[in-house]
DNA sequence: ATCTCTGCAAAGGCTTTGCACATAG
DNA sequence: CTATGTGCAAAGCCTTTGCAGAGAT
């Protein structure tokens, strides 16, 4: 039976608060504020799990270490900024996606990263 | 001055035969075939080599470690077939991806990979 | 002959695992 | 009390690097 602790309380708290996708040491340095002993293998424990249950997801970014975030009802996409390497949620999505594959293939899903700038590196003076 | 070796031939003869996204390991086998005593390091330092060339470039699975495909004029997108893992390329591109980030925002690219089920794999019998 | 490239093995990241102790139920 | 969860350290991937020798020019 799945036990209650206060490691997995902190984890959750720290992708509750955060609400964007966040590696797994960001989520450790986060989770200490409120559970200092925390080891990185409890956090990667953690990360599988929820997971695996659907509570949470993975974002990649090409070269990169894989990022998680909480999953709610709604799907959407990122814009991942070049020059800060933060990561931005979008709303909305992509439609008349069917018409990319041939006959045959079945689309059961499909992620979208866009890149470039964000409004704060574009625009730096101010 | 940069040289021409035949463990290079190999590899480049190897993403231009196969023509989709191949990882490293792929690569090193396929390779090998020709230049058998080649090395896994030699495998990537003549990838980064291309890719920093601009003539390869990384597909990533959201997940699994990147792969890489010979860059050709055109632009495309990827499906993922969930159950034999191989990665198809597309034709076409989406458009109105302008409509999903908010303004500020400066796109200068974008990636797309649909992900589901192939022909084969949908239809496994004949 | 020179200077780059290669193979090998060691070293580096990130992630997972083994194990003894801690602790929720 | 018992079985799951945790921290730590070790082990496992994949990728990069150091180095001496091989090979292109």
């Amino acid at each position: 039976m799945e036990r209650r602790t206060a490691q997995r309380e902190s984890i959750q708290q720290v992708f509750a608060r955060f609400n964007r996708p966040l590696s797994p040491q960001e989520v450790l340095k986060e989770a200490r504020r409120r559970t200092p002993r925390l080891g990185l293998a409890t956090v990667y424990r953690a990360i599988r799990a929820l997971e695996s249950e659907g509570r949470l997801h993975a974002v990649t970014i090409s070269g990169q270490s894989p990022r998680y975030e909480w999953c709610d009802a709604s799907h959407h996409h990122y814009f991942h900024c070049a020059a800060c390497d933060q990561v931005f949620k979008l709303e909305g999505c992509a439609d008349n996606l069917d018409r990319l594959v041939p006959k045959g293939f079945k689309i059961e899903g499909h992620e979208i990263m866009l890149s470039g700038k964000c409004p704060a590196c574009r625009n730096p003076r101010r």
